[in-house]
DNA sequence: CCTACCGATCGGTAGG
DNA sequence: CCTACCGATCGGTAGG
């Protein structure tokens, strides 16, 4: 605990050490973050640092958290109130796009690095990291499969597909952007995800579905 | 050195060293090796394990030499032969999904998890994972582009987004199969590569190239 | 290729 | 949130 100090300033610190360590994982891994390192980078004590979260494994489910909230800040709540379906499915990807040329974490992005990080490994850690991949897989096919009941792409495409096949896009932009600083990537990433997401349905005979505009 | 033993059981020694060091690397990491973990492995003193390297960091290398031998074997060299352009590609994507599929590598492709794991670093090990990737992007950019030369892709196409785009669908996949455990995944992978490289020359006013079939 | 060591660092606890 | 510890493990070396 820490007697001389207000819970503001607690919370303060607190933010302090995950700030750290958030930088640290992008860099090392989440399983790479140590007290130790954290310690001589904000300048308190190791037992200062492990403290507030109890175990390191704490921590680093923290660190995670704040992987998720930082992604969903940038990528999913700018385009969350635009409609359902291609529409927000587009914004979403740019969206995820320009975060990933931004390089908001210094490392590349985190959830890239954790899912292969923690992919052949079990225990919470994991399988918070997990949970975080298969949500955003999710969200992105369910928008997916709005657009195509909408008219909006074709009756033929496949959800789960757009889905793996933007993840793709996404972690090689990753690389790309962090391994090989090739600036001319975000390009290469839109121009793969527009190729994929520009499949209107075939204007074949009779093949009106429904939501016709001109109803009431 | 090993004065009790021959030159051929040494080898044998460093073999079964390195086999261990394969495996865990894929599952923890390059980085995540250690001499202690082979030890215990392997039967072997801790001293025993670093002896025939020298340093942890040249067993590193020497582990990151395997994954590079592996991936060779299971995917380039049985396609070697092929004409270049895309037949060859075509076969060496279908090999790479393929060994993909398989899960050669416990914890998923060596190649894959080094990437990202030294994106962000720097030293010999990072340098060397940086190199397999780039040399690999380079072969298969260089068959995209005789592939265009051969009038079996459309001119428009690009060479390294190819490349770029094959790299995302193999980390696509080995995600899959390794995080999501996705039985489907070597399918989806198949599809969206089959689209990528079906991109024949569109047949415009006057628009034959060269390498006329009927010539002599 | 072994035992026996080296200093450094790991996560974590005790007590203030 | 600090100092001062704990046992365990790290990479590496010496000497046989």
């Amino acid at each position: 605990m820490s007697p001389r100090h207000t819970a503001a300033e607690a919370a303060r610190t607190r933010q302090t050490i995950l700030d750290c360590a958030v930088e640290l994982a992008s860099v090392h891994g989440v399983g790479g973050v140590s007290a130790g390192d954290i310690a001589a980078r904000t300048g308190l004590s190791r037992a200062g640092v492990i403290g507030p979260f109890g175990t390191m494994d704490e921590l680093r489910l923290a660190v995670l958290a704040v992987a998720a909230s930082v992604f969903a800040e940038q990528v999913w709540q700018p385009v969350s109130g635009l409609p359902a379906g291609l529409p927000r499915l587009s914004a979403a990807v740019e969206a995820w796009v320009s975060y990933l040329g931004r390089r908001v974490f210094p490392g590349g992005c985190l959830m890239t690095t954790a899912s292969i990080e923690f992919d052949a490994l079990e225990g919470p850690v994991s399988d918070q990291a997990r949970a975080m991949i298969d949500g955003w897989r999710t969200v992105l096919a369910a928008d997916t499969e709005v657009a195509i009941r909408a008219g909006e792409l074709d009756p033929s495409t496949d959800p789960d597909q757009v889905a793996f096949e933007l993840y793709g896009i996404a972690m090689a932009l990753n690389q790309a952007v962090v391994l090989l600083h090739d600036a001319a990537a975000p390009a290469r990433a839109r121009a793969a995800a527009a190729r994929l997401l520009s499949n209107p349905p075939k204007p074949g005979p009779a093949s009106e579905t429904r939501g016709d505009p001109t109803d009431d």
